[in-house]
DNA sequence: GATGAATGAGTGTTCATTCAT
DNA sequence: TATGAATGAACACTCATTCAT
């Protein structure tokens, strides 16, 4: 019976691990695809049919991993509050002054804020979560408790009076910063020559010691 | 026959000039529809037949009076920036001294940036010139001097080294406080819980301050 | 100005006359073409596609049309429903006994069942209905008022005791009639092998003679 | 390893015998499923998805069983008819006199026809069958020689003139029959309003009388 | 300028069916 | 036998746009 068993466990266990493995590279695949497209065409112009195209699936491959075309939508933007608070921590970590983690998180910011295809996603998503009420709160939400954990992380250690801060606060600042950066990105794309490189990380500095309530 | 056609002739400036307001009318019945669906749905989501149902006209009307769903949205573009630029003017024409007119200037931003349909618009025009390169110029271009436009008129008494200041100058600082105009406008409509309006006000005259070189 | 009306009145009356014309036309040439397509697979199976097709349209002009693929289809229903009525006073008008009106209606519901794709599509709306309690209603009620209506013109000059019955009596007698000839019409298509004509004519008289009284 | 293959080739009978009974109990949980979502939705809208979700079983598991969705569609027509068969001959074994028959009978089928899902299934297989004449001939067939087997059985005691009949007025007997049934039930589903027990019991009767010539 | 019927391409979505496991 | 991911064809429906009037 217990050899029986092995053997069932060993006949399955790696067909099924590799039919999962299939499928979530499948799912990678179409999220990709997706973010693509989207970040060029914005999410009504981009088609179902192109994202399956682009991650070489039909779009029956994509309905097997989507309810919706909403539903990558949301999957992408959720994916990359999850990677920006990782990133958040990861180059906070090593500062050990408040002055220098100014200099590093805007030199940060002004990083992300260059992610063409991210900050476009993030645009839309807002854009879009406001024009539909229903799903605003669920992701005004998700964003919010993202945000806070974003800087949670490392700058208590740094920032004293963040530290002592309630998680309210935080929110509120990481709301701040996270609405000039929107701006910053959005009129830096639609307009560059207005907007340099130096007037970007000077704004973006000015505003982080006005938010965190620095001098 | 002869009759009728005397009488059309006769009565031509007058039925011209009728004809024309009647012209002008619908154009604009047009436009304020459109703004108002474009600002609830977006554009892409939004269809023509809706925009000339709220306008009480047909659909023939509407493409009697622009080329294209496109031209609606940048025609209501310009529209609106011609707007401001007479706002502004307008409501800092009465400042007196430097820091009058930051505290003017912020609370006039403040109303600007509560004007919900309208930064929905703004929003969605300059993603979609990001996203069509082809007409970004001319709208990125048409907003830039726009932009400089607006302050120009009464900064320049106001604040003597912005008069000395290049129009280069003027158009990045425009582009500075517009670009956080939008980021605000954007996550206080996705998240309002986060943003109240004392942090809104706080921040546009922090960046005024910056932007404007004062202090 | 009475001039100019007349011809206001000439160029548009044909105009507009014309266009509804057109417009009835292939309202019509679509009603017929979807009658056809659903008779011959069904209502589901059916594509809006090929009804367009058939009545030489497009998919655009279906729309433009019906709401619905189901509007067509009660639409349908509802015609056959009124041109029963008609039919039926027609072909009862002459009768001069009870007993030869028996014979003419036996005779003419013989050839009601006869009409194949008019009794498909009578038998699949009253199960699309059933399926479909909303619109069943609507449906029933109709049917039912069509049908009172049916008996109604005539009969009550034949049959002294039908014209004394209330207008429940008559719309029940014309429901019983009604079941019959569906089981008749579905069997007969169904299997006709084992209904021949003169069993299919026999049932009718006897279900006449039992509805509507007689011995 | 070997002892795990003896175990099994020393359970192959018992163990056979239960992967039988499993498959019998797929197949069962399978169809009964179908009869229960064909009922309610129709056979073209009903899913092979949702069939296999009720019966608890996946898509593959239906595929195992049935060629297609069309071969459990005929499947449980052939099970409602053998179930016919029998529960007609079992009513009916009871019976003394011609009259008391004509008086179960009636009864039973009043009862047959209240059986919603079960008419509901017969009416869509014939409409089915007429629109698709290859299969219809199979149907056709397999229905009539049902039918003249439902009432074969125990008539024949009863009534002394349907004993001499030969097989294909038997047949006849019972299409009549059907017929008349299927159109109560189907309109009695349809506008049950109009159609009371009374009426309808009235009406089996007396069909029953006509076709068997009784009076 | 305005009408509105008609076009025709395009969209999201569903689903019966297959196939590797 | 059963799984479930994937296919691919189909479908209902929408909509910007055109055009005869």
């Amino acid at each position: 019976m217990n050899a029986s068993k092995k053997d069932e466990a060993a006949a399955d266990s790696p067909s099924l691990a590799r039919k999962q493995e299939r499928a979530i590279l499948t799912r990678m695949q179409l999220t990709n695809a997706a973010r693509q497209i989207f970040a060029s065409h914005g999410f009504e112009p981009s088609s179902v049919e192109e994202i399956a195209a682009v991650a070489g699936k039909t779009r029956g491959a994509f309905y097997a991993n989507f309810k919706d075309k909403e539903d990558v939508f949301f999957a992408i933007f959720e994916e990359d509050l999850s990677r920006d608070r990782e990133q958040v921590s990861l180059h906070l970590s090593e500062a050990s002054s408040s002055e220098e983690l100014i200099g590093r998180l805007a030199s940060h910011l002004r990083e992300v804020i260059k992610d063409r295809p991210r900050m476009l996603l993030a645009l839309e998503f807002k854009l879009y979560a406001i024009r539909h009420p229903r799903r605003q709160k669920r992701l005004a939400t998700l964003h919010a408790s993202m945000c806070a954990q974003c800087m949670e992380a490392d700058l208590d250690r740094l920032l004293p009076e963040f530290a002592t801060a309630g998680p309210d606060r935080k929110r509120t600042q990481s709301a701040q910063i996270g609405a000039i950066l929107d701006g910053l990105a959005l009129n830096c794309m639609f307009d560059g020559g207005s907007l340099s490189e130096e007037h970007i990380l000077r704004l973006i500095q000015a505003n982080l010691r006005v938010v965190l309530g620095m001098e």
